[in-house]
DNA sequence: GTGAAAGCGCTAACAA
DNA sequence: TTGTTAGCGCTTTCAC
């Protein structure tokens, strides 16, 4: 395998000037630079990562914990999340590392031991719907990382921070609903104590108030699961009689969509509307309209502020939100 | 951050019988293993990995290249693939590193970068079902690496895989089928050229023809969309009127669903059954029965030969074939 | 603009 | 059983 020494002895210089060809070619004479350039395009000449790791203190890698994934629940936005992430660190030169708590319950679990033994340079928190207490300890640490999701339980906490603006999402498909003539438009969500659940509600509310459409006793709460959408829907269909629902999840939206098929109606634009939320394969394989997240853009500006976190500039907007879109199908 | 001189200090031993103490504790006499052991915990200390990569020419990262999700696609295995191989990985010592090719159509772009640079140890090769000019081009560097998929093209080919027998995952759902009381069971599969919709394809006509049940007229190749999947349903269910189809992805199952639907009818035990392919959430999102492919056994699978590899031992049998096993829901 | 020297933190080989 | 020496391949510093 080739090394700086190698390339050195072939091209005629010292290993210095085959160093520098590669991180400062600016400091060469030209025609020193190609010469090197082509003993090292020659020799297949690529520098040893460990090597220049232990010299420089860094190693260009990325941490990601991965979060079990919950079977039966819809969205699966890990898949285009992290390929986003790959692709935007590749561009910056970075890597993303892979790794598992041993104690899933530990939210720290896995953060140390990387940290410690230097393997990598900075973090992507994403776990942070149920509070981030990585991003605190991380923080104390001075160590470099950038959440995917804001601090809900704590908004004062300054940190870099990427997160999609749900209740804009969920503003969007009311409008989209309310366009097409629906004017009873129902809310199926999460629990009270879900803060992206309650974000997303919010706006329901807001756009609900702003066109003085009525909303009480229009919404339901409960978990992310197919059944509790099914019994909101037959509930809510019994009592208020929706023409339209807006999902918090598109896992809630399918049983909406299997309470229709149960009273033998029909989720299309023309009958009872449904819309969820996340995009998911499965959103896009039975046609329900969902907003999407931006996950393409989220990773290049989660890159974009780990950069700058890296190079210890400050950014002068280290929180971003992002709007999602809305896409349209057959069930609305 | 303390090094190994640090703890030797602390400890009042020399660097080495602190590296010894973490690699060949058994080297130490017990009292000075202690004595190390104590000032490693009091001082916090984790080796550095850039050092130790250095030294010893290891990385413990094994590589794998992410290709972008196919979107309309049910599917969405590499979630669930990923987080068992991570998994896995891990209580082998082992880390993922992921990658993406700057031209995606060059299917050995990125493995070089990494190789070259000594940035990890090993690959695993999951794009095998386009034929895989990866597994060559690595085998023929003696580069460690494991492919989930099998060299379809050139059975012959000796490198480490691990594959799912798909045609004994569709056997199953046949067997399903068939002891329900289904007898014109249809087959809406892949194109010809695939090798995986063969195999798949292979199961159907394999149990069928051991079942005496009819297969003539009762198939349909196309590609993985839903609307192939739409369109081959109509017109099976127009022709030679199925009472069940077996699908070769949960992809072409949804459009399957969908016919039914457009023809007024139910996907279920009692009236049409549909079973899918991969059990995707999607899949079990809308109660589609599907075949499951065991993604948490293949990845233990994977990381075994990988170390079998890496260790230089030549393993017993580099070749592992996992048996499926059939989610039975709603629709069967 | 180029080269020589030093050393990042670790482990393999050998000496004590 | 423990310590000494050397060096993995690179970059940083400084002299030329």
């Amino acid at each position: 395998m080739a090394t700086l020494a190698t390339v050195a002895a072939a091209a005629g210089v010292s290993r210095q000037t085959v160093s520098n060809a590669l991180n400062s070619p600016e400091l060469l004479r030209p025609d020193t630079l190609e010469r090197v350039q082509r003993a090292i395009e020659r020799l297949g000449y690529t520098p040893n990562r460990a090597a220049r790791n232990l010299r420089t203190r860094t190693s260009h890698l990325v941490g990601l914990r991965l979060e079990p994934a919950v079977e039966g629940s819809a969205s699966g936005l890990m898949d285009r999340f992290l390929h986003s992430l790959v692709e935007s660190t590749r561009e910056a030169g970075l890597h993303v590392l892979l790794f598992t708590p041993e104690d899933v319950n530990n939210p720290l679990d896995g953060y140390d031991a990387l940290l410690r033994s230097a393997a990598v340079d900075a973090f992507v928190v994403t776990d942070t719907y149920r509070g981030n207490p990585q991003a605190a300890w991380l923080e104390a640490r001075q160590v470099p990382f950038v959440a995917f999701g804001r601090p809900w339980e704590d908004p004062q906490a300054c940190f870099p921070w990427v997160d999609v603006d749900g209740r804009a999402g969920v503003r969007l498909a009311v409008d989209h609903l309310a366009d097409k003539g629906h004017e009873r438009i129902a809310w199926v969500g999460w629990q009270k104590s879900s803060y992206i659940g309650e974000d997303r509600r919010n706006g329901w509310l807001d756009r609900m108030h702003e066109r003085e459409l009525p909303t009480t006793r229009l919404s339901a709460r409960g978990e992310d699961t197919i059944e509790f959408g099914r019994r909101a829907a037959h509930a809510l269909l019994e009592g208020e009689h929706p023409t339209a629902f807006v999902c918090v999840s598109d896992t809630v939206a399918m049983g909406v969509l299997q309470a229709l098929v149960d009273l033998g109606r029909r989720a299309a634009a023309d009958d009872v509307a449904v819309v969820g939320f996340d995009d998911s394969l499965a959103a896009q394989v039975t046609g329900l309209t969902s907003v999407r997240q931006p996950l393409e853009e989220i990773a290049v500006q989660i890159v974009r502020l780990l950069e700058d976190r890296l190079a210890m500039r400050t950014s002068d907007e280290q929180n971003i939100i992002l709007t999602p879109e809305l896409r349209v199908r057959d069930t609305s």
